[in-house]
DNA sequence: CAATTTTCGGACAAATTTATCATAAACCGT
DNA sequence: ACGGTTTATGATAAATTTGTCCGAAAATTG
């Protein structure tokens, strides 16, 4: 929801990037099946996604042996936002809720005052949190990535739904 | 985003259907059609909506001539949850995202304590607000439904992005 | 230079979502 | 009972997203 799956796959191939440029800072490229392996992402879809990030100059890249890829700027640089920017053709944000076509001040529909709220906030974050914010209490976990946070998530579920025969 | 189309054009017919029950308290039914024409929604993917939104008793619908759809319970009686549930298979809010596969307590991901307040943002939203609610402010403009705010949109672009070549 | 390794790029396949169509079934007024 | 109107349903098509494959290009190593 919210971002594509290859918004997701690209965000979690950054920020594995970005955690293993901190951790290894003596060897410059890592490979892409490497990622991919570890974090359980189709090879060849990431491979895609790659593409576009260096195309977007958020990575790049070097063939042949002791190739792969890396980050383009520090992770302190690289906002959310730009990795979305690079991997989703398709305007976030923009579009609403409930969808009405017209969306201008003069013919708001009736929830765009609490969606605006959160819309903004999404935003805010996306825009601001940047690849270090985030790799900062990560850490590899059999190598994975993870964080050692202990929240709790919420999993809402919207019950079985699904009736669909 | 967020929400599907098929989602969002529900949520557009119900809120369409409320305010007319509203306006038009003698009439019954409302025909599919009308609420497809006026807020440009293609006919017969609404058609197939309205099933959905019949079978989970959110709507009652008749057939033959004066027949139509007519909201199943009041306006206060429901939630944009129900429409939600009803018309979506998949489960939105639970996923999160950048998609990690495990979301356990024990793994977060490294944006959970951000994302889960914006999650529960929008879940309380679409939880406790009602079709009641939404309708409240909202007033028909050239047979279009269409609410008198004026707070203005966010319309956050992202920049052209699409190069895709 | 040849072999190997890795990204690059286009083409293709599968799955899902969105949209369309045709026909059946139900209802109503006459 | 009949004809017209309207929803219900299942089949199907188009579009988009997701995932896969393969050959070419580039770089490194020997
Ligand atoms: S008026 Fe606001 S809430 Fe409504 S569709 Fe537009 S942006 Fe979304
Ligand atoms: S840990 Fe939280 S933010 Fe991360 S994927 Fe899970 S629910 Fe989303």
């Amino acid at each position: 929801m919210i971002f594509s799956r290859a918004a997701e796959y690209a965000i979690q191939a950054m920020l594995y990037l970005a955690k293993w440029h901190e951790t290894h800072p003596e060897e410059r490229y890592l490979q892409t099946r490497e990622i991919a392996e570890a974090q359980e992402i189709p090879y060849y879809f990431l491979a895609k996604i790659v593409q576009d990030l260096t195309r977007f100059e958020l990575l790049t890249s070097a063939k042949g042996p002791q190739g792969g890829i890396a980050l383009a700027r520090s992770p302190e640089e690289i906002r959310i936002l730009d990795i979305i920017a690079a991997v989703d053709s398709t305007q976030y944000l923009s579009r609403c809720v409930i969808g009405y076509p017209e969306c201008t001040p003069e013919t708001p529909c009736p929830l765009h005052y609490d969606w605006q709220k959160i819309k903004t906030q999404i935003f805010h974050i996306i825009e601001h949190v940047t690849l270090a914010d985030l790799i900062k209490d990560a850490q590899f976990q059999n190598g994975r990535l993870v964080a050692p946070l202990t929240f709790g998530v919420v999993s809402v579920e919207l019950g079985e739904s699904s009736g669909k025969s």
